[in-house]
DNA sequence: TTTCGATGGTTACAAATGAAACCAGTTTGG
DNA sequence: CCAAACTGGTTTCATTTGTAACCATCGAAA
């Protein structure tokens, strides 16, 4: 345990990554070859399925994406017919979105498998792991936030 | 808690990923700012500190990068002079990959500088939470090698 | 009212990424 | 021995991403 050397397997923010980021891959899978979903799109829909209606930038707040990034994925499920546009009555530069029926099927269609899909993975840890999972996460997001 | 709606804010990979791309998005500030290395520049400037030497497809595993990024992020730091490659005596498609003094130096600086990140981000924890984020991360990781 | 800074959202451009093709060299099985 | 399968590593190309500039609209303040 050399005090000038960084263990990277065991650097938090490393480990958290990578634990992250094989999860979401696992898991993207599902959409990506069910639908063709990036990311992005995946989020959006999945935003938008739970609230109903929402703007872009409210879209933005609650996955933490990039306005960049709503946007274009916006734009796709449009295109997919998946979603419309209806611009608001007192503020012009806002777009009310709302899933069409085709992108509430998807939705509904992927809903289960999401659930399936978290389920399985947490079914194979202890109910004690999955509270130190949720204590750790959640301490972790707080620790987080403090910092900044 | 509909059961044909999915709660983002508390799935699982969504939460988790957005987590560690936020904690790992705050560290990239500080190498980036410091000396530009994109993500898989650190990875590689830390794996060969901590290591010493290794081979490409080493430090592909170590770091859990595609062989590309190995590969891209390597030649970067080579146009540095910040590592080396010395053949394989017994296999010429093989080269070992070690810091130059000028890489050493700048991974002698990065490593107090990623200690006392991931100390910073630890300290507004208490030693509970740290043990559940600890027991909470090695659940999952054993989940996920198990589930796949 | 006009002007100026903020805000919702899109677009353009550069950089990062992933998949697949590729090149060299190596191992294996007939 | 030799072809075929495999491995280490690079390159090419298409896609995704991030940054910054941008357009339109809004709200506040002069």
């Amino acid at each position: 345990m050399e005090p000038d050397i960084l263990e990277l397997e065991s650097f938090l923010p490393y480990r958290l990554y990578r634990l992250a980021d094989a999860i979401s891959r696992e898991f993207s899978k599902i959409y990506k070859e069910r639908h063709g979903l990036t990311r992005p799109e995946w989020r959006t829909l999945s935003g938008l399925g739970q609230r109903g209606t929402m703007t872009a930038t409210e879209l933005g707040e609650q996955s933490a994406m990039h306005k960049t990034k709503v946007s274009r994925a916006v734009a796709e499920l449009e295109r997919r017919r998946w979603l419309t546009r209806t611009p608001d009555e007192n503020d012009r530069r806002v777009e009310h979105l709302a899933l069409t029926k085709t992108g509430l099927a998807a939705y509904r269609e992927m809903v289960p498998l999401a659930k399936a899909f978290e389920r399985e993975l947490l079914a194979r840890t202890s109910a004690e792991e999955r509270g130190a999972v949720a204590r750790g996460v959640a301490a972790l997001e707080e620790a987080l936030e403090e910092k900044r």
